[in-house]
DNA sequence: CACATCTCAGGGTAACTGACATCA
DNA sequence: CTGATGTCAGTTGCCCTGAGATGT
């Protein structure tokens, strides 16, 4: 027995969400076990790849909202994963720096989403994930500037 | 100034999630301006394309949660859209129908996502789009029958 | 003044869980 | 009995809005 309507096997937007579906599950499974969630691992990636910043700037970064990353921060910061402090030059500002324990955990939640990309790109093969990885950064590029 | 860390480029299944995203923004940007969820579209499409179904049969076909489908079910029966009646061969079931009503409204709703998919594929020739729609269409098929 | 930053309160959809009564 | 179905109540994560206080 068909699962999916044929007919939407046509439209890329509806694959795209419904792919996000599995992925969602797979990605929350592993992360829920670290006690993580999705939020968390954007602003740790965001912080180890481009270093302090401020919580402004780590929302333009990860694509969140500024009100999304004060509770993201609150509780990083609660495990120690992050340090909150007052930016001297701009007293508006709060500067937010991954802590070593911090980069331990990303490294813990990074081998997680290798696990989920096993799965989630199990059926295709390593040429097809290569042409399927740059279709989608493609996408994104363009949509993220916009 | 880049906006997503480099790293996460190399990983699909973050961009499904974050693709996913603007997927949904713009999707539920044209939903929402008709008084519908995505929900609504995916019981629609599943009824139109498959005929009547149970409820729980339903679910299976959208990817949803029985729960979700009941409360799905109230609001597109409220407006008319489909129609819930007793199975007489299984009265643990109720049977759901698209009502004329319904067809219409789901015609409206593919026009939109149309629209939709012209904006997020912006950037592909209609071969990548070919060769897009393939794999993940692949992956789909794969993580369904899981 | 305009503008940016941080914070808080709250809403909306999607996905899920647990429980219960009904019925095959 | 087991198992499927429909219903209800409630939770979580993610995304977004509005507003206020502070500072540039």
């Amino acid at each position: 027995m068909e699962k999916t309507p044929a007919r939407l096997t046509a439209k890329p937007s509806w694959l795209i969400t419904q792919l996000a579906v599995h992925a969602h599950r797979l990605a929350s499974d592993g992360f829920g076990e670290m006690g993580a969630r999705g939020y968390h691992y954007r602003v740790l990636v965001a912080l180890e790849q481009f270093g302090v910043a401020s919580q402004a700037e780590l929302g333009r970064r990860c694509n969140m909202d500024r009100s999304d990353i004060v509770a993201t921060i609150n509780e990083l910061a609660g495990q120690g994963l992050v340090e909150r402090t007052p930016d001297p030059d701009d007293r508006r500002r709060n500067l937010v720096t991954i802590t070593t324990a911090g980069e331990r955990h990303l490294r813990r939640l990074e081998q997680t989403l290798d696990r989920v990309q096993e799965d989630l790109l199990a059926p295709l093969t390593s040429e097809d994930r290569q042409t399927l990885t740059h279709l989608l950064t493609q996408l994104l590029a363009h949509h993220q500037r916009g």
